[in-house]
Formats: C-alpha cells, sequence, structure tokens
DNA sequence: AAATCCGACAACCGCATCGGA
DNA sequence: TTCCGATGCGGTTGTCGGATT
C-alpha cells in the first residue's frame, strides 16, 4: 500500500470513526436508554457489550452499557445507606486489601465497587485528610481501629434487635463470616444513619436522607453509668496492630476487656501521675477530652489508653458528642479531638522513636 | 432571594488482563 | 506466539442538589 493511499484510507477511517464518535450519547442516562437496555438484556442476557451497543439502539459503548447495568440497573443492587455492618466490613477489608474495590465488593451482596469506593474516597479519606494524614498510612489505620470501628460497633450494637457482643461482632471468626455470607448482610430497615456519613447523607440524589439521633450508649452527663459501660466496645484487640510491634512494652498493658485503665500497669509505665482509673470519664467530661488531648495527655498516655481497651476514652467522646446532640452527624464530629489524638499519635510514634 | 460552596454519586477514561483466533 | 477484541478495574471528572453565606 502507497503512503499516499494509506493516508487516504486512514482519514477517511478516521472521519468515520469521529461520525460514530458524534453519535454517541455521553453524560447522565435517559429512562428511554435503560428501558432499551434492560429490555435487550432480558432478552439476550448479560455480556458482548460491543455488541450489544450495537444492536439495541443504544448510542452508548459497550463500556458505557456494561457499567450502567453492573451499577445501577441490575436487579440486586442494594441501594440505601450503607450499613454500619457494611461500613465495618468495608473498613477491615480495605485494610487488608487495599483499594481492590471489586474484591471487596464482591464481599457486599448488592453493592457495586463503584460505590464502594466513592464511600471511601467521600467519607473515609475525608477524614484523612482531616487528620492531615495519609488513608493508607498505618497511622491512619490505627485511628480507625480505635476510634471509628468502635462507633460502628456501638451503633450495629444499639440498633440490632438482639443482644449484641460488640467485641465478638470484631472477632476476626465474625469478620471472616461477614466477607462470606452469601445472603445480604443486612435488610434495609437497618440504614438508620451512617456513623460517619455527613449528618446522614443520603445516597443518591433521589433517595431517602435518614434521620440522625444521639447513640443511645452515650451520656449528656459525661460520665458513663456501668451498664453503659458494658454495653460499650473494647478498641478493637490493639495488641495486634503494628504500633504493639514497634512499642513493645505497651503490648503487655493488657488491663482486660473491663475498660477501666490499670494504674498499677500504668504505674509500671512510668505513668503513675496521670489518674486514668475508672473515673477517668468523669475527668474527660469535666475538661473535655479534647482539652486533655490538647494539654497533658502525651502520645505515650494514647498509647496507653488504646492498649487499655480504651473505653474510657470512648465513652467520653461519646459523652461530648451527647452533649452536642450531635451523635452521628458528620465527620466523628469532634474533628479537632481526632486531630489532636492523631498529633498524640503521630508524636509518639516519630518521638517514640522507629 | 441569589450566589457560591461543598458533598455525594454517576459516569467516563485509560490501562491491564484474559481468552480466542 | 502474536494479535486483537472483550471485559474488568481503579482513578478521575461531571453533575446535581442541599447547605451556607
Amino acid at each position: 500500500m502507497s503512503q499516499r493511499k494509506g493516508a487516504a484510507m486512514a482519514a477517511v477511517t478516521s472521519s468515520k470513526h469521529e461520525e460514530e464518535m458524534m453519535e454517541l450519547r455521553r453524560g447522565p442516562w435517559t429512562l428511554e436508554e435503560d428501558n432499551l437496555l434492560m429490555n435487550y438484556i432480558a432478552c439476550h442476557g448479560e455480556g458482548r457489550w460491543n455488541l450489544l451497543a450495537r444492536c439495541s439502539g443504544l448510542k452508548r459503548t459497550g463500556k458505557s452499557c456494561r457499567l450502567r447495568w453492573l451499577n445501577y440497573l441490575k436487579p440486586d443492587i442494594k441501594r440505601g445507606n450503607l450499613t454500619p455492618e457494611e461500613q465495618l466490613l468495608i473498613l477491615e477489608l480495605h485494610s487488608k486489601w487495599g483499594n481492590r474495590w471489586s474484591r471487596i465488593a464482591q464481599h457486599l451482596p448488592g453493592r457495586t465497587d463503584n460505590e464502594i469506593k466513592n464511600y471511601w474516597r467521600t467519607r473515609v479519606q475525608k477524614q484523612a485528610r482531616q487528620l492531615r494524614v495519609d488513608a493508607n498510612s498505618a497511622v491512619f489505620r490505627d485511628a480507625v481501629r480505635c476510634y471509628w470501628m468502635p462507633r460502628l460497633l456501638e451503633k450495629m450494637a444499639a440498633t440490632s434487635a438482639h443482644q449484641v457482643d460488640p467485641a465478638a461482632l470484631l472477632h476476626p471468626a465474625h469478620l471472616a463470616g461477614m466477607a462470606s455470607a452469601s445472603s445480604p448482610v443486612h435488610g434495609g430497615q437497618h440504614d438508620a444513619n451512617n456513623a460517619l456519613g455527613s449528618g446522614g447523607s443520603s445516597y443518591g440524589h433521589h433517595h431517602q436522607r435518614y434521620p440522625v439521633g444521639p447513640s443511645p450508649s452515650t451520656s449528656t452527663s459525661g460520665s458513663v453509668s456501668s451498664s453503659t459501660s458494658a454495653a460499650l466496645l473494647p478498641v478493637p484487640c490493639f495488641s495486634e496492630l503494628s504500633w504493639v510491634d514497634q512499642y513493645g512494652p505497651y503490648a503487655d498493658l493488657d488491663v482486660g476487656a473491663g475498660g477501666a485503665f490499670d494504674s498499677a500497669a500504668l504505674g509500671d509505665l512510668g505513668l503513675d501521675g496521670l489518674d486514668l482509673g475508672p473515673a477517668d470519664c468523669d475527668v474527660y467530661s469535666d475538661s473535655t477530652l479534647l482539652d486533655y488531648l490538647n494539654s497533658t495527655c502525651t502520645g505515650d498516655t494514647m498509647m496507653a489508653m488504646m492498649n487499655s481497651g480504651g473505653n474510657a476514652h470512648i465513652s467520653s467522646c461519646g459523652a461530648m458528642e451527647g452533649a452536642d446532640g450531635d451523635y452521628g452527624s458528620s465527620s466523628w464530629r469532634t474533628d479537632e479531638l481526632c486531630q489532636a489524638a492523631a498529633r498524640k499519635l503521630g508524636d509518639h510514634q516519630w518521638g517514640g522513636g522507629i
């Protein structure tokens, strides 16, 4: 083929291609397009998307058709807010697999990789940004475990019709069970609200907005009753976290699931000057945890709190939120708190000596 | 009331992988 | 073995509606 002829043919091909491109529709799908796509799939089944795009009368690419079907039209797509269980599972699986959205989605029946990805980017990464840490960093991952997951578990326990042992919920075996469940993780009736959505976020522009309310397991007074405290969850086994390897001595500070800080153990750590006994909830509520974090709390103390099970801490967070009547609203409500905590933890990590 | 900002989701794009010819 | 089309995946952008100023 001569160069000239080749060029001419290329030009023809190009203009033809452009013509096709000109005809292709982009942007939001219309009802008519959806109907066309659904009808075609009802007759011919899924797959062969390019053929579908050509034969269905849709002026869309095969890719676009596939995406529309998988992310929106497919009958088993689950709608509504992600349940606390699902959020918990996403957090857990993401910590294991990273941004393997489709793999994560396989373990959340009815949820798409796109939805999970958006959730991560809009909710989770937002928190990371506010904490000024990388969402994939160990610091953030651990913060998620220490603050966020307990909140979700608390919510699960609060919304469940049955008695739930929050600690058991976070047990690896339970998570594995959730991940491998073939049936939907949760029914729509429990989509009450989103533990860290922005004030009971909506799902899509056309979906129901759910109300949020104060957590039943928190107290506005700041003190936490023993029964409430029992309903609170221990921070997920912190000794499993990477930091514990780094800060070996703290790993030994296991004061049990009761969550009260063990002053003797703290004394062993040279932290005996700190009043971290069970009454700490009151201490925190008097001055607020934020003040505490910003003033006297050290990174070491933070570590000790977490290793202890951190119930007092979590309770305090709850108390603060309850006092504001803002529990369940966006961004851990205590953005500042989390930032302060992250700073302390960061100080500990950097100062504590890698 | 209008303008602007921001959050959330839908959709697109580019690249990687797979499987058949 | 190579090529090529189909499909899958993850990052990014566009759009819309509610919130805020």
